[in-house]
DNA sequence: ACTCCAAGACTGATAAGCGA
DNA sequence: TCGCTTATCAGTCTTGGAGT
């Protein structure tokens, strides 16, 4: 029994020394840059397709795996691999405990044998496979190139050329399943169920001896593999070996970093947070990660180890009302050297976000700024600087006024020799031929008599003679769908606006198209914006339940911050703000508690229960629900006289005026 | 938060699939 | 389990057009 016991103990002295010692011994190999740029250089030159490997399917004989974990035995592996055409290869990784994670087994098929080099006991050695890695003309075939190829670059500063992989022949090929084994099972008739798959690779491969299962999986996962490539690829046209070839060298190419950044620092935490990431929580937490990450990195131990990351983000999230937990969340030995100067990050980094917080106002302040300057550009975009309409005549031969038109329609007679000038001002020029029947002011149709109008360059409302806009008196969300007749008769409905008219004017556009939305019963919203006015209100009915029961038991700080919130929903909305108007918030609490008033009040988004199929254009349905077009152009230009009085209004619209 | 409209580019959320 | 890529959807942002 005792001797028993002294033996444990010794097996687990040796194991701790053993286990230490290996994790303390990792080490890496960077790729120099010298190394980059000549590999970069190689796979530049790597555009002509692959050689398609040719040999026969036949199951892996187990005396062929060779476990090879002696400086001998590498180099005569070397020596056979470096006659290869192709090789496969796969890479089992640890990561637990460790910062970066680092390579244990590499696997190599060639011909029928299989090497399973130890990159633990020979990790010094690694490198003498470089000169195979990097030769163009021998094919390595990965499946799933992206991961093996950095980490290669990573131990051991291997950059690999010439790579081809099998996942992604499959992509090519628009398998609907991309798994090593889904393709033994396809195309080598070896079955391997993916949860034992999996075990597998979640196996300890740090760990030694490795298990004979451990060995003969990992040899297997290397072993079909040019077998795999020369069935795809004959499966494969041109183009999308080409393709294959294109995205391997980009992977291979890609330099390995280990920088952790702000997006980085971003991606991690969103992970955490469903909702929006508060900016001045983000920068507590990137600051203090990435400084621990440096200490991570320096001890090549996993982050995780140090601090877990949940409670990082809460912590950061927290500010410092719960500063007094730093001590509890950097409870890990290996950072109790640091304490105090992660306490010393936490609290700069709150403050400059408190400090950014501050400046929020000024923020604000910008915000209007920078809305003002969007305006500017839209007003420069948009606007139309110089006359729209030049307003030259043209007449007939016998010198009565056609039309009036641009210098660009002028030109084109005077061009062609079918007029000539006669006035400067206004530059009018005369027809040497008798127009177009139609074109005849004495016979022609009135619609024509558009044309002999004068028309002004000035706001049709103000009169202001700068800073134009077009303005649609029937905005084209209707008009589009109109019938040529109906387009034909709104013909004349753009508008001369100055800016600032021309934003009025939309706004009493959009409030009609609001109330035929009601009165259509047509909302202007599509079903995903409906959809988050009735989750958001619906949240705010929540709230308003808690309240109404909670009077009580709520805290008040709580429940200032629940009213807070509907106050807000409230007067963030118009519609909701003129529903509302005048009463008590109380009175809207209880009210809104009730489903169904909820519901109600929905109704100005439209229909709730909309369906997906029966979601269509706004402007395509009203139109097609419009019992009498005619009436419906006439309202909107009614609107548009009614609100905005326009006291420049071209003759064309006078009938209008004599209607009421 | 947004001033026309529409199309295309871009984005974020989400899910699925795969690797170790 | 985590990390990564990809696809998709729905929404937002950007861009470019604009006549009678």
């Amino acid at each position: 029994m005792e001797y028993l016991y002294v033996l444990l103990v010794f097996l687990g002295v040796l194991g701790y020394i053993i286990m230490t010692k290996k994790r303390k011994a990792i080490e890496y190999y960077e790729a120099t840059k010298e190394d980059l740029v000549e590999a970069w250089e190689k796979i530049g030159n790597l555009n002509t397709p692959y050689e398609i490997p040719d040999i026969p399917l036949s199951p892996i004989d187990p005396s062929n795996i060779k476990y090879i974990n002696s400086k001998t035995q590498l180099e005569s592996a070397i020596k056979i691999l470096s006659s290869a055409q192709f090789i496969g290869v796969d890479i089992e990784e640890y990561r637990e405990n460790t910062y970066l994670g680092y390579i244990c087994l590499i696997q190599i098929s060639v011909f029928s044998t299989v090497y399973l080099i130890d990159a633990l006991s020979l990790r010094r050695n690694i490198s003498s496979l470089k000169p195979i890695f990097s030769n163009p003309n021998i094919t390595k075939i990965f499946h799933g190139c992206h991961n093996d190829t950095q980490w290669l670059q990573r131990d051991f500063g291997i950059i690999s050329v010439n790579v081809f992989d099998t996942q992604l022949a499959g992509k090519a090929l628009n398998y609907e399943k991309l798994g090593l084994n889904y393709f033994w099972k396809k195309y080598c008739g070896y079955v391997m169920s993916s949860e034992y798959k999996k075990t597998m690779q979640l196996s300890r491969w740090d760990l030694r001896p490795l298990s004979i299962e451990q060995q003969k999986y990992a040899a297997m996962d290397a072993y079909y593999l040019i077998y795999l490539m020369g069935i795809m690829c004959k499966e494969m046209s041109y183009e999308q070996i080409m393709s294959i070839r294109e995205e391997t060298n980009k992977i291979c190419k890609k330099e390995f970093t280990k920088v952790v950044n702000d997006e980085k620092c971003f991606k991690i935490m969103k992970n955490y947070v469903k909702n929006q990431i508060n900016p001045q929580s983000f920068h507590v937490f990137s600051e203090v990660y990435k400084f621990l990450s440096k200490i991570a990195e320096e001890k090549n131990v996993n982050l995780e180890q140090i601090v877990k990351i949940e409670d990082l983000v809460k912590l950061s999230r927290a500010e410092n009302e719960n500063i007094n937990d730093v001590k509890r969340v950097f409870s890990s030995p290996l950072i109790s050297d640091y304490i105090g100067k992660i306490e010393n990050i936490i609290k700069t980094s709150i403050e400059k976000a408190k400090k950014n917080f501050g400046e929020e106002k000024g923020e604000a302040k910008s915000r209007k700024e920078k809305k003002q300057e969007r305006y500017n550009t839209f007003l420069k975009k948009f606007t139309i600087s110089g006359k729209v309409f030049e307003n030259c005549q043209i007449l007939i031969p016998d010198g009565t006024l056609l039309c009036y038109a641009n210098h660009k329609k002028v030109n084109w007679y005077l061009e062609r020799d079918l007029a000539e000038v006669i006035r400067e001002d206004p530059y009018t020029i005369k027809l040497k031929f008798e127009p177009n029947y139609k074109m005849n002011p004495r016979t022609g149709e009135g619609q024509r008599m558009f044309y002999i109008k004068e028309k002004k360059n000035e706001c049709v409302v103000c009169g202001r003679a700068d800073g134009f806009l077009r303005y649609r008196v029937v905005p084209l969300l209707y008009r589009q769908f109109f019938t040529e007749e109906y387009k034909d008769m709104c013909r004349h409905d753009v508008l001369l606006l100055c800016a600032n008219c021309h934003e009025n004017a939309n706004k009493h556009c959009d409030e009609l198209k609001k109330k035929i939305s009601k009165d259509y019963e047509i909302p202007l919203h599509n079903f995903g914006e409906i959809h988050k006015a009735k989750e958001k209100l619906f949240s705010i009915r929540k709230n308003c339940i808690s309240l109404n029961k909670g009077r009580k038991t709520i805290p008040e700080n709580r429940q200032e911050v629940l009213l807070k919130n509907i106050r807000n929903f409230i007067d963030e909305n118009p519609s909701y703000t003129e529903h509302f108007k005048g009463q008590d918030i109380w009175e809207i609490i209880i009210w809104l508690c009730n489903e169904d008033n909820c519901k109600e009040l929905l109704k100005i988004y439209g229909d709730v229960n909309w369906k997906v199929e029966n979601y269509d254009n706004h402007g395509k349905l009203v139109v097609e629900k419009v019992k009498d077009m005619k009436e419906f152009i006439i309202m909107w230009k009614w609107n548009f006289i009614e609100k905005m009085n326009p006291q420049y209004m071209p003759d064309s619209w006078k009938e209008l005026f004599h209607i009421n």
